[in-house]
DNA sequence: TTTACATTCAACCAACAGGTTGAATATATT
DNA sequence: AATATATTCAACCTGTTGGTTGAATGTAAA
């Protein structure tokens, strides 16, 4: 189970369409920073900024080679993300079963 | 599946854990806007804004009886959300599998 | 060795997030 | 009618986000 710092991490970094889309193009293929920020509308620096937020949340690994930086995908925090949610939904559910809810609005009518 | 706002809506507001604990909490029945305040080391103004935002997200449901407002919790969104992660990472996984990967990494160490 | 390229660093800015306090509003209770 | 309770609204503050531009750094190519 992700520690709470860290799904927070993960989610913040995919709560924005800009930082999924490049989670997108990476998981088609390692590629640089130049190329990754190439079809945004937006300038390589702010690129650069969100792809350290990706780097931050552990979903993007850098690999240096001379003057280029190669990305790639890390789906392991999705995945950690993933099964949280299932999880927490699941237990979630659980409490809140037909006939817990009912005796519970019983309650509240009754206050 | 859920329209890229929707989304980035409901995991903004899963990436806070005070309001993933509103959550939690409701996940158990209803509560009122100061029950659900009560556990929390923050005045009662900052715990409405959260719910707004959760509200906003439609993970809670607010129902209103006389000076009450009854909050809910609703799990859809969270539905949704695990299921747009768990399609989206099979998709990406799909292209980063073994072949492909090689491919490219031949490709990029050539050029 | 000069020039071009890939990238970050630094400073700045506007908008937003998350918190506070104090007042307003609406409903209950005495 | 007066008071207490439940809640929001409004203004404010501080720190963060997401963007910008310009300069610095390091590496490759002419």
């Amino acid at each position: 189970m992700p520690t709470p710092q860290t799904l927070d991490r993960t989610l913040t970094a995919l709560a924005d369409p800009t930082r999924r889309a490049i989670l997108q193009r990476l998981s088609s293929g390692e590629a640089r920073v130049t190329d990754v920020a190439q079809p945004f509308n937006m300038s390589l620096n702010a690129v650069s900024k969100h792809i350290l937020v990706l780097e931050r949340a552990k979903l993007v690994k850098r690999r240096k080679v001379g003057r280029d930086h190669y990305l790639s995908y890390r789906p392991e925090p999705l995945d950690a993300a993933a099964k949280w949610i299932a999880e927490t939904r699941t237990f979630w559910a659980s409490r809140l079963d037909a006939l817990e809810q009912l005796l519970r609005d019983e309650d509240a009518a009754n206050r």
